[in-house]
DNA sequence: GCAAATATTCTTGTCGACAATCTGAATACA
DNA sequence: TGTATTCAGATTGTCGACAAGAATATTTGC
């Protein structure tokens, strides 16, 4: 099937899968994938912030594509909660929800508790490899005090250790779980320099160990006082930052 | 900002949403949702069993529609799991996973538990009414020994009390469990003519009384009794039917 | 007769264009 | 002047068509 009339410069491709190559050449049925992961990047680190609009046009232009794939892209984000669509007006990125932090917290309480105990439970050998291959990251986060990584490396942690745990529907709701706290966290490490404590690679550590120990009710004490800790921590950003100007 | 009390003429529209009506004249933007709750529906009915084709133009003639909003539809059942895509392949409804079924034990029983506990303590009075009336239609296929009816006002029932919870992370994952429950247990009761027993009926009220009663403990502990009779009983359905003809 | 190469077919992925609906401004009217 | 209406612009929802990739059928070469 010669049918190459057409000058297609596949060449070397040495360029990685940035943004600019993804422009000139892209393989069929990663459009809307591509979308999909950089659009969901730039939400959760609030590149572009709550209640910005999402206009399709500009991003099949941006992205060099039809509106088709960019569209697959926004529904999938919109099935989880990270847009919000407003028939046949606007598309936006969702809102965080202020009001009801509470249930938030709670979810997230009880999914510490729960994957770090099945972690203990099910957990193998190669499994222990992740997590402290995740927990150096977390402590190089601390060390160099960048507050945006600890965010980053503390969810990557946690997520490895869910799936050790090897139950889907809980490392699903997790991992729901962490992105929202990356965007409440960063929304305050815009603002404030704080940075999470040494305590936490401590803390941290313990786990680990209660894990690889199989220690299942230690896991589930630890991991609740480990996530308490975390909530405390946020809610008092909160109360310092009380008459913060969120946007609606 | 005040709420949209625009006189958007809604008219008569006796009309019930039938797939008939939605073929010869449907409004903007709801060929999507009716593709995807019907086809939601078929599948946790199992009228499209696990391993069935996805043909996006088939659809398309059967709504009469373009594939653009089949494959909306589409892309938001993958999101659930509901179907698996093959890329440039096929779409087919996705396997119930009997390998780890006890993953989804473990996750419908701590559900059960963290949405009852939760329910008798944030639930006010007018949910109470809602999940009366869900455990009459359930009292209801009860009696009439209708198994089908049974699975569906089972789950009504125990979302309407995951609702009065109100930690729409819970009640989302909880729903999701119920649904993917509906498709395990349908796959049984096409087979056997088993039936829930009266039991469950009187627990229900046990469960309702102790929410009305904000006993929060007593809630977690019946709920999860409860629960984990239900797991022996499906648990039970398994050994009995263990060779069982099972699409992969 | 059988394996490899080729052609065909079938399904999905992508595209550009058009239509419907909403927003907001400009206009008409009391 | 204030309110209702109309019109223009913008954005989404839908459509039909084409292309790419994979599976299957067919042909070719030995």
């Amino acid at each position: 099937m010669t049918s190459v009339d057409r000058p297609r410069q596949e060449e070397p491709e040495k360029m990685s899968e940035t943004e600019a190559n993804v422009r000139t050449e892209r393989k069929r049925g990663s459009g809307a994938k591509v979308v999909y992961d950089l659009l969901r990047d730039e939400i959760l680190d609030l590149a572009l912030p709550p209640g910005s609009p999402i206009d399709e046009v500009q991003l099949a232009e941006r992205f060099q594509m039809s509106r088709t794939p960019i569209r697959e892209a926004l529904v999938r984000l919109a099935g989880e909660g990270l847009i919000t669509t407003l028939p046949n007006r606007s598309t936006m990125v969702s809102n965080i929800d202020f009001l009801n932090m509470h249930t938030f917290f709670d979810a997230l309480v009880l999914m510490y508790r729960v994957t770090t105990r099945l972690a203990a439970q099910y957990h193998r050998p190669e499994d222990l490899e992740v997590i402290a291959a995740r927990q150096q990251e977390f402590a190089a986060a601390v060390r160099a005090q960048d507050a945006l990584a600890m965010i980053a490396t503390n969810a990557a942690l946690h997520l490895a250790i869910a799936e050790a745990g090897r139950n889907p529907y809980f490392t699903v709701l997790f991992s729901r779980l962490l992105d929202e706290g990356r965007r409440i966290l960063r929304l305050y490490y815009q603002s404030y320099d704080d940075r999470l404590p040494q305590r936490f690679v401590e803390e941290h550590d313990e786990i680990i160990a209660v894990i690889a120990a199989r220690d299942v009710d230690s896991a589930d004490r630890i991991a609740r006082e480990h996530a308490e800790q975390i909530v405390r921590q946020i809610q008092k950003m909160f109360v310092r930052e009380d008459r913060l100007e969120v946007p609606l």
